[in-house]
DNA sequence: GGGCTATATTGATGTTTGTCAATACAGGAG
DNA sequence: CTCCTGTATTGACAAACATCAATATAGCCC
């Protein structure tokens, strides 16, 4: 017999044996992970929080060191917090804000590579 | 003495006292590779070349299985391996990609979280 | 209550991005 | 060389995004 798997497969496609696909929420939930820190204000908010004095930092301190508007900040601290990787807290007229669990992993595994 | 260090750092802003900032340029780096697999489609292309059979696949499997065109399917792969997240080989009339190491530790980290 | 400060939201704007149609390029077959 | 097929690039367009100014909300202090 001359056509054999191989031949078979090519006749279908090209060739390669692909695996199941991620269904399409799961592929939009990790990409949406992935977008909240798709930002280079956001990666440097994310690393100010984590190495912040007692573990959180507020608003105002971080409005300071990324040199943009308070809005602005407060908007990416939101997509952030959305994300599951920051943790806000009202404090007075303060917000502080804390790495979360998700955000831990990020930094642990230096997604950064 | 009045104004102790607490006092002396909340004139200066509020509280938080914030480790030194990533450079813009490292910044920018890490929110580049997020933003690679910010998207849903990348992250499911990601997904099916490191599952592919000889851990290779070609365009033509990946655009029939995606289900969107060849042209916008081949756009998403070269922001993956611009991103260094995957490798190109010319083969013949086919282009073979498979997960670059920057893509593997992506995956072992779980797709992040 | 009224005033003040820190934070959040809204509206507007320029930029980036995902997608496809059309086209170009590359490489094998005849 | 000429077709044909797989892949890449270009052009265009709508949707999403980052940013700021203006405004609103929340919570202290008087």
């Amino acid at each position: 017999m001359k056509t054999e798997l191989l031949t078979v497969l090519e006749n279908v496609s090209c060739c390669s044996d692909l695996p199941t696909a991620l269904s399409s929420a799961d592929a939009e939930a990790k990409a949406a992970r992935f977008k909240a820190l798709a930002d280079p204000t956001r990666v440097q908010l994310l690393h100010l929080v984590a190495g912040a004095g007692r573990d959180e930092a507020c608003v105002c301190d971080l409005t300071d060191t990324v040199k943009l508007s308070q809005p602005t900040v407060s908007h990416h601290l939101r997509i952030l917090v959305d994300a599951g990787l920051l943790t806000r807290e009202r404090r007075g007229t303060w917000a502080w804000y804390r790495v979360a669990d998700a955000g831990q992993r990020v930094l642990k595994a230096d997604l950064g590579f």
